[in-house]
DNA sequence: GCTTTATGAGTTAACGTTACCTCAACACTA
DNA sequence: TAGTGTTGAGGTAACGTTAACTCATAAAGC
C-alpha cells in the first residue's frame, strides 16, 4: 500500500536521537536544545514524515474533528446539509469529516464506527432509513451523536429534524385553492422516511377532499430522470392532472421537462410544486414553487447539540423539529379549464 | 469525551472469554463454537461495542476509504467536485471521506496527515493554493496522492486539473465578437491559482485588443455578495462596461442582480458571462453563458489515478489536463450602443 | 490403548504514538 | 562541599486491535 511509511523511529535514527525526543520536537513539548531540534526537524522534513493520526488518536488526543455520515452528496439536499454543517463546524473550531455510505447499512455501521473509534470527537448522523438495532447500539455506546432527520424508531439520542408533513399539506392546499382537482404526485425513494411523510400528507389531504385516485400517484426516487418518466406517465392518463406535486425539486424539474416536450406550458397548462428549495429552484424559469427545509438552521442546531454533548452536557431525549415552509414562486397557476370557463 | 468507551476487553469480560476470542468472533476468523459465538455477540450488542478503527488501522488493515481534502463545500464548484468524486469512489468500492480545511494551511497539513496516517488508503487533494514545501514533503512520503487543480510549484505527484485560461479566452473573444469594447472583469479570490489564470486570460486578451483599462478590473472572492458590490462599482464608472466577465457563476448572478437593481436588462443592456457552470446557471433566467470545467471527467480521472497508485502502479509525473469550455446561453447579446447605431 | 487430527480457546508481540517518569550533567546557592 | 535546581535527553508503559503462534481437550484412526 504505502510504499515506505516513515515513522518516528526512522526520523530518530537519522537524527541520531531517541524516538521520544523526536516526538517532543514535533509536538513542541518538553525542553529540547536548539541544535537537537534543528537536526530533528531537518531529518523529519528530509524523510517526509507525517504523523500517524491513528496511533495518535489511540493515545487519546482529541482530534477537533466532527464526523458526519450522510447517505450521499449527489443530491443537492444532502450537499446543502453537508455544506451548512461544515460551515457551522468551522465557525466553532472544528473540521467536518463527511462520509458517504451509498445507503448501505453495513457501510453505515462501519463508517460510524470509524468516526467514533478515535477519529472524530463527535458524530452527526444524517439518517437515511430507520436502522433500529443499530441506533440502539449507538445509544448504549454513549458516544456524542446527533441524529438528523430521523423519523423511525423512537430513540433517546438527540434528534434534529425537519417536518415534511405540514409543508406538503400546505403545498397541496395551495394547489386546491388555485382550483386544481386532479393533482398528481411523484413520490420519493421508497426507503426514505421523508418521502413517506410527503406521500402521507398528499394522501390524507386528497382523501379528505374526496379527490383521491391511485392512478395519480407515481413512484419516484428523488431524481430528475425519474421525474421526466413519471411526468410522461401522469400526462398520458385519460384524465391527466392539471397540477403535479413532486417529492423533490429535481423531480419537479423533470416533470417540467416532460410537460414541455409535450407542448405544455408551465404554469399555464400545468402547475408544478417541488420539495427542497435547492438553489436552482429560485433561478429556474419559471422559478419553482416548492417546500423548503430550513437547512442552515438545522445544521446550526445539530452542530450546537453535538458540541454540547461533547462538553459532557446531557442531551438525552433532546428533540428539535423545524417546520417546513411553502415557498410560492411562479410555477403554479389556476388550472386551464378554469381559465377557459372564465373566458367563455 | 466519550463517556465509557467499550473495548474488546469489556465485551470479553462480560462474555467470560478472552479478548482474542471476541476479536475472532467479530471478524469471523478462526474456529469458534456456536455457544461461545452467541455469547460474545450478545455481550457485544448489549454493551454497544463499536470497533476502534484507529487501533484497527494501526494494525495495517486497509480501510477501503479514499480521503479527500478540499478547501470547502460552501461553493458549488467544490461541492460538485466532492459529489462527483464520491460517486466515482463508490462505484469502485471505496468510500470517500471528505475533509474541509477552510483554506488554513496548518489544518490542511493536519488533515492530510490524518488521512494518510492510517485512516485512508489514498488521498485526493484538491489544492487551493500552492503549498510548496508541503507538497515536497508529501511527494517524498510516497503515499498514494493525487492533486486536483494544482497550478503552483512543479511536482512529480500525479495531477488532474482543468484549464481556466483557454475557456476564459473563449469567453472574452465571444464578447468581443458580439461587438463589446468595454468589458469589465470581477476576479476570484486573491489566493486562488484558478482565479489568477482567469485574470491572466482577461488581461492578455484585452491588452492584445488594445482595450485594457485597469478601472474595469475589480477584485472579487467568487461570492454572489461580492458580485453585487463589484457590479455596482463597474456600472457606476463614467464609461461603464457593456459586458462583464465574472470569475464565478455566483459572482455573475450578483452582477446581474446589481444590474437589475439599476434598471438594466440582461442581456439587452448588459452582457454577463460567468465561470463554473453550476447547476443554477442552466436554470436561471436568463440562463447564464459561462465557462465549464468537466468536473465529472476530472473526478473520474482522479479516482482512477489514485486507485492505480494504490495498486502499486507508478504514477509519478502523470499530469492530466482537461479543457475548459465556453457554454453559450442567453445572458450575452451585442452591446446596446451597437444596436442604437444600427437603428439610426 | 496409543497416536494422529480436528477443534476451540488462549498467549505473545507488535502497529506508532505519547504521558509520565527517571536520570545524567551542569550551574547555581548557602 | 553539599544541597538544590535547571536543562536536555532517554526509558517504560499503555492506548485497542489483530496475526501468528501455542496449547489443551476430545474425537477418530490404527
Amino acid at each position: 500500500m504505502n510504499g515506505n511509511k516513515v515513522t518516528l523511529e526512522h526520523v530518530a535514527r537519522l537524527a541520531g536521537v531517541s524516538i521520544i525526543t523526536v516526538s517532543k520536537v514535533l509536538n513542541n513539548k518538553g525542553r529540547i536544545s536548539e541544535a537537537t531540534r534543528a537536526r530533528v526537524l531537518q531529518a523529519a522534513s528530509q524523510l517526509g514524515y507525517v504523523a500517524n493520526s491513528a496511533a495518535r488518536s489511540l493515545r487519546g488526543r482529541p482530534t477537533q474533528i466532527l464526523g458526519m455520515v450522510i447517505p450521499e452528496l449527489v443530491s443537492p439536499y444532502f450537499a446543502e446539509v453537508a455544506r451548512a454543517a461544515a460551515d457551522c463546524a468551522s465557525q466553532m473550531g472544528y473540521d467536518l469529516a463527511v462520509f458517504t455510505t451509498s445507503r448501505d447499512p453495513e457501510r453505515e455501521r462501519e463508517r460510524v464506527g470509524t468516526l467514533l473509534g478515535g477519529l472524530a470527537d463527535g458524530l452527526v448522523f444524517v439518517v437515511p432509513i430507520g436502522a433500529a438495532g443499530f441506533l440502539a447500539t449507538l445509544e448504549r455506546s454513549r458516544s456524542p451523536v446527533v441524529l438528523v432527520n430521523h423519523f423511525g424508531t423512537p430513540t433517546h439520542l438527540p434528534v434534529v429534524r425537519a417536518d415534511s408533513f405540514e409543508g406538503s399539506l400546505a403545498a397541496i392546499r395551495h394547489l386546491l385553492a388555485l382550483g386544481h382537482r386532479r393533482i398528481g404526485f411523484v413520490s420519493g425513494a421508497a426507503h426514505s422516511s421523508q418521502a413517506a411523510e410527503r406521500l402521507r400528507a398528499y394522501r390524507e389531504c386528497m382523501m379528505a377532499a374526496g379527490l383521491w385516485d391511485e392512478q395519480l400517484v407515481r413512484p419516484g426516487d428523488f431524481t430528475q430522470q425519474r421525474g421526466v418518466e413519471a411526468g410522461h406517465e401522469l400526462l398520458s392518463l385519460e384524465h391527466p392532472p392539471t397540477a403535479i406535486f413532486a417529492a423533490s425539486d429535481l423531480t419537479a424539474f423533470g416533470v417540467i421537462a416532460a410537460a414541455r416536450s409535450r407542448g405544455l406550458q408551465v404554469p399555464e397548462d400545468l402547475s408544478v410544486v417541488g420539495f427542497d428549495d435547492i438553489p436552482a429552484a429560485a433561478h429556474s424559469h419559471p422559478s419553482l414553487t416548492t417546500v423548503a427545509h430550513p437547512i442552515p438552521a438545522m445544521a446550526q442546531a445539530a452542530v450546537e447539540l453535538i458540541t454540547r454533548a461533547m462538553a459532557g452536557e446531557n442531551v438525552r431525549d433532546v428533540h428539535i423539529e423545524f417546520p417546513s415552509q411553502l415557498v410560492v414562486r411562479e410555477s403554479c397557476a389556476p388550472p386551464p379549464s378554469n381559465n377557459r370557463r372564465k373566458h367563455r
